[in-house]
DNA sequence: TCCGGTCTGGACTGCACGGTCCACACTAGC
DNA sequence: GCTAGTGTGGACCGTGCAGTCCAGACCGGA
């Protein structure tokens, strides 16, 4: 099963894009096996071949690519928060990309769906909020470096608190249908970055 | 069938708790009808006699009981947010609420479910966020009537803002399964009402 | 004590959808 | 051009589960 023909590769490729592209269109639930081969012109007996694990392991396959691509999405501002108006940049660069993708995070979606059964699932996610934390993060040390930020500012949890914005921001988004929120926890995370750190009571 | 007896009402009140409580353990995924009803020893026609619209409306009734539950557990301190104290002490319950209840969110669990099919399911979270917000919204405004924060702040906004980071700590602790984020976002946004408001750049 | 309603039990239906199987086609290497 | 492996098509199966239906129990009012 290892060896995967040039053919083989895009075909299962083809598979993977089909599944996402539905899933964020029409939402785990409503997406079935049929679905994606129909709207990928394979058979039931390709999607088992390339995906020996069925429905959940394509599903995993899916949020997988989907956690990388919520990255991507952020460069190359992610990688360079190296000044107040970078950090601008990056956080008009997310506002954007939720915007953009409405009210369907097939990410949450996928996850919540293979849910807490799946410890494939819980990884993927973790997985990607340690890396987006750790980007952050590293951020805000180079600012600290550039004495533009408080050193007695913790930059991990600091990141922590920011992500976590992100994230209600964006789930708060799904439901409602706008980014107020999203844009409230960004704004007030980088502005604590500014005046923030600890401070006596 | 607005005509409900006391023994109706019972038996429908049932059917919804056994429903939560099952879907609290187990997940949406993982729940039929058929658990439901030998979990609360009903019938079929019972549970279609009280929820015409059959799952989907069981569902539903799920999670405005779950809505709602999400406020009362952070009574009183939520209502009472008039001195620091009392602003931590609710951050404290809000951490130990989500900390007891682990990794199952019974309300997004169950919304993603019915997903953006349904907008009577978005009706709800919204309807959440909308009460949520305007609570800790009437905290700002007192500690600001009591000059404890910069009258410049926008409230509404801060309350925004910190209620995404509860939302995204709770997300996130979801697949972690700890609550660093969490006690992160609540702090740094207590953090930011104390020393806070805009500030010259 | 009857009579309308509400309440209850559970057998039955229908089908969507995940998963299996087998036969055939294509490709590549020798 | 033979052959072993990979790729492909699609019919078929099993079943889990939402939803229907009807017969009968229970109950409250007159």
């Amino acid at each position: 099963m290892r060896a995967l023909t040039r053919k083989g590769a895009a075909t299962r490729q083809r598979i993977l894009a089909g599944a996402a592209a539905h899933i964020r269109e029409f939402g785990v639930g409503a997406t079935t096996l049929d679905d994606v081969l129909s709207r990928t012109a394979t058979s039931k007996s390709q999607l088992f071949h390339y995906f020996p694990g069925g429905r959940e392991e394509l599903l995993l396959a899916v949020a997988r690519y989907e956690a990388d691509q919520v990255l991507e999405d952020q460069r190359p501002q992610l990688g360079e928060l190296t000044s107040w108006p970078a950090w601008q940049a990056w956080r008009d660069k997310v506002v954007d990309r939720y915007r953009r993708q409405g009210r369907l995070c097939p990410l949450n979606s996928v996850t919540s769906h293979l849910g807490n059964r799946t410890p494939g699932a819980q990884a993927v996610v973790t997985e990607l909020v340690r890396r987006w934390q750790a980007e952050i993060a590293a951020g805000v040390r180079h600012m600290q470096d550039a004495g533009e930020i408080d050193r007695d500012l913790d930059p991990d949890r600091a990141a922590a608190a920011l992500l976590a914005g992100i994230q209600g921001g964006v789930l708060i988004q799904m439901s409602t249908g706008d980014t107020t929120h999203l844009e409230a926890a960004l704004d007030m995370g980088i502005a604590h970055l500014r005046t923030g750190g600890p401070r006596p009571s």
